[in-house]
RNA sequence: GCUCGCAUAGCUCAGUUGGUUAGAGCGCACGAUUCACAUUCGUGAGGUCCCAAGUUCGAAUCUUGGUGUGAGCACCA
């Protein structure tokens, strides 16, 4: 036995634990699941994964109590983030998602996908982690996509689906819709321009939405405007006069700018709601790819100016559009003023940092406020707890706003909605395809069928866009020969927000059967309403039963000083190099010793190095009992000098047993690791070893103190395993015990020990 | 702007329902050594538990206010 511990034997161990089938549920003990959260299937494993260890610790405990436990992992397809991974990787190639149909697209994507998986795989096992890998889940398998359907169905029939035109957050440089919880923000500053609008001046940052300004508000209780309200006002549009009506909401904040408000609803999410409340025209003037198109905007009283100007805008960005604009004003000298310096937040695209484009368009909903009821009853009677309990009322506050969730994402990676179109029925789909030839060309499904065979069409279908009023045929498959597939493909979110019910092969399946409910979801808190809450809402509405008993939200892990990693600052550390140098062991027990549920936690080289020194200490004490052993062991003698050390370290093991097994649980990771480190290194090894030191060549002394090594290996063995399982195999070398697996022993319990008179 | 955390030794942090002398790791100072382990062992220094007020026999812990700091949500023409 070498001097010291080597972890770099740890992938040795992996394999024995694989080839023992040691990860799979065995016996008939009370079922105990959890679900891994999937990784995305082509990313590579960061610090965060590594947190996970928590679920290890889990399934390592309560496998050795004798529960019939599993751990399944997954991955998962991360529609959006990957396609922008895969489109990047086009770039390169001077190419684009354009040049392609969807088939061939996905295609291609799935097959860089699975050339970049398993990395993540193996990076797993590589921190121990006991999972069940004959029942490894990928979220566009083929079962998965059949209960995402399942449930899209159910929806369906119980008149949870809608379709509507919406103001959704759309980047016109991905190509697709993003959820409200998707965007996010920066602050830029740009100039602000005050622009004479009939008998008012409004301030605008965006004076290129004017096109499709359809009201003008003022709070209702301004002195300055209140003779105005109710009525039309002429107005200079950038299109020539036009007239537009005069509404008062108490949303007007009278100290903003002038205290009046252009209403453009098609390209403002709060001129949308104005617009619904006030029953006002929505007119869009900016199209999917950010270009300025006017083809909608119609009621207008002067035809001469519009055929001069729109030709001018037409197709324009949005920011060339708005200097044509301004200009505009300027000639006609109704521009007041430009303040330069005007600084506001603006939406960002949260991948490619693209301004967002709010943008209506026809979209795919969930009713909200039907599945987000019984989610929340179901928090409130604690059929679902919550670690650390404050994040119930976020979650609470959240679901209670019962926002509808826009499911539809304009990607091609991703599990397509079940939905079909029939050409005949609706002859104003708006649909895009690649020729034979590989030209791109669009038009209306009336307009293309003139001149293409729909067959043409369907093979080079890049997207499709159906009027919220189009007839449509729910089905897996195409229903008859005149039918188009509807092009978006669902929110990531719909789908792994049924993990629990894919994973176990909801509804036939014997480990749906088995293990539904899982009994802990542990995940970061930031995806607690992306994830979490989703998957109780669906769970409930499928099967009536919460999916999980227990959510643990554990720490955030950051970088040595505390700072959340990210690329940008360049502080991202790889946990696989700290295994490469510490070892598995001392990463997973520095991440959970001295962390608590909710608080971030630092990933310190320091704090491994020392944990590194405890797997040492551990192996050591090993080598002292073999070592002990060799030397020979005296059946008799008086040892009555070492009784009452012997009696105080069963009498502390027991109390430690207790302890340990109380904390976890309790979900207490980290005092069940300082303790556990605490009785070890100090209680055992440096006092009460070193006491009885001279007395060890006694039999019964020296099994006093072994039983207890064997206890401390086996609580040990959820947060270490790879370091006690190794010490386990060497003592079964050492016929100091018979050869098992740690792993399959059982979960300590309290003794009375035999050789105490 | 709204909501929620956090603030304890030089550093990183534990401290479960209020209850002896407030703890750990690292770091620091001094010392030991061929012993299972120098990836070791021993001894020690180091604290206004952010500030103020309150509740209590008793507060790091509970309440209120303040300061600093972090996160989530919303978002202004």
């Amino acid at each position: 036995m070498d001097k010291t511990y080597d972890h770099r034997l740890e992938s040795k161990i992996y394999a024995l634990w694989e080839n023992a089938h040691a990860f799979e549920p065995q016996g008939d003990g009370e079922p105990y699941s959890i679900l891994l959260p999937p990784p995305n299937a082509n990313a590579s494993l960061h610090a965060g994964h590594a947190m996970y260890v928590i679920e290890d610790i889990l399934v390592r405990w309560k496998r050795m109590q004798g529960y019939k436990t599993v751990w399944i992992p997954g991955t998962d397809h991360a529609g959006y983030e990957s396609q922008y991974v895969y489109e990047k990787h086009l770039a390169k190639q001077g190419k684009s998602r354009f040049d392609f149909d969807r088939e061939t697209l996905y295609n291609d994507i799935f097959t860089f996908v699975r050339e970049n998986s398993g990395l993540i795989e193996d990076q797993l096992k590589k921190l121990g982690f006991s999972l069940d890998w004959s029942r490894k889940t990928f979220m566009l398998d083929s079962h998965v996509v059949e209960t995402v359907y399942k449930t899209f169905e159910k929806l369906a029939q119980d008149g949870l689906i809608y379709r509507d035109h919406y103001i959704v957050n759309y980047c016109p440089k991905c190509g697709t819709t993003f959820a409200d919880l998707e965007v996010t923000y920066k602050d830029q500053q740009d100039p602000m321009y005050y622009i004479q609008y009939g008998p008012f001046v409004i301030a605008t940052v965006r004076p290129e939405t004017m096109y499709g300004d359809t009201a003008i508000a003022v709070h209702p209780a301004d002195p300055r405007y209140s003779a105005w309200i109710g009525k039309s006002v002429e107005v200079e549009g950038p299109l020539g006069p036009t007239t537009l009506p005069i509404i008062a909401d108490d949303e007007i904040d009278m100290a903003f700018g002038t205290g009046v408000m252009k209403v453009t609803p098609a390209h403002d999410p709060h001129d949308f709601a104005l617009a619904k409340k006030h029953h006002l025209p929505v007119i869009s003037v900016i199209n999917t790819r950010g270009k300025i198109e006017l083809s909608a905007v119609s009621n207008l009283s002067n035809t001469n100016a519009r055929a001069e100007t729109t030709s001018t805008v037409q197709n324009l960005s949005t920011a060339d559009a708005r200097k044509k604009v301004v200009e505009y004003y300027k000639e006609k000298g109704l521009l007041v003023k430009i303040d330069e310096k005007y600084t506001h937040r603006v939406a960002v695209c949260y991948k490619s940092g693209h301004l967002i484009e709010p943008l209506v368009l026809p979209n795919w909903f969930i009713k909200m406020k039907p599945l987000a009821e019984p989610a929340i009853n179901a928090v409130r009677t604690g059929k679902v707890k919550f670690f650390p309990t404050r994040f119930e009322s976020q979650y609470y506050e959240w679901l209670g706003k019962f926002i509808d969730w826009p499911i539809s994402r304009q990607t091609v990676w991703g599990i397509r909605i079940p939905v079909w179109y029939s050409t005949t029925e609706n002859p104003d789909l708006a649909i895009t395809y690649l020729s034979k030839t590989g030209e791109r060309i669009t038009g209306t499904a009336q307009e293309l069928l003139a001149t293409t065979s729909l067959e043409e069409i369907a093979k080079g279908l890049q997207q499709l866009r159906a009027p919220i009023t189009a007839k449509y045929v729910i089905s897996s498959t195409k229903p008859s020969d005149e039918y188009l597939p509807e092009t978006d493909t669902f929110d990531t979110w719909f789908s792994s927000g049924q993990w629990p019910l894919t994973t176990l092969k909801y509804p036939e399946g014997e480990d749906f059967k088995t293990f539904y409910p899982t009994a802990v979801l542990d995940t970061m808190w930031d995806i607690l309403f992306f994830w979490v809450a989703r998957m109780i809402m669906l769970g409930l509405y499928m099967t009536g039963e919460v999916p999980f008993k227990t959510v643990y939200l554990h720490s955030m892990v950051t970088d040595e000083k505390g700072q959340k990693m990210s690329k940008s600052k360049g502080n991202v550390i790889n946990p696989i190099e700290i295994v490469d140098q510490f070892g598995a062991d001392a990463l997973r027990i520095s991440l959970v010793a001295g962390s608590t549920p909710g608080n971030p936690i630092a990933m310190s080289r320091e704090k491994v190095k020392g944990y590194r020194n405890f797997s040492n200490k551990l192996w050591n004490i090993a080598r002292f009992f073999i070592m002990q052993q060799e030397k020979g062991l005296e059946e008799s003698g008086d040892s009555s000098a070492i009784v009452e050390t012997s009696a105080q370290i069963i009498e502390k093991t027991n109390t430690l047993i207790t302890s340990v097994t109380k904390n976890l649980d309790r979900f207490r990771f980290s005092d069940a690791a300082l303790e556990l480190y605490d009785f070890i290194w100090n209680d055992f090894a440096n006092t009460a070893l070193e006491q009885a030191k001279e007395f060890m060549h006694q039999k019964e002394t020296f099994e006093v103190f072994f039983e207890t090594y064997l206890t401390c290996l086996k609580l040990l063995h959820p947060f270490m395993p790879f370091v006690t399982e190794s010490i386990w195999q060497e003592l079964g070398t050492a016929k100091l015990i018979d050869r098992t697996l740690l792993i399959q022993t059982a979960w300590p319990t309290q003794k009375r020990a035999k050789m105490i008179k």
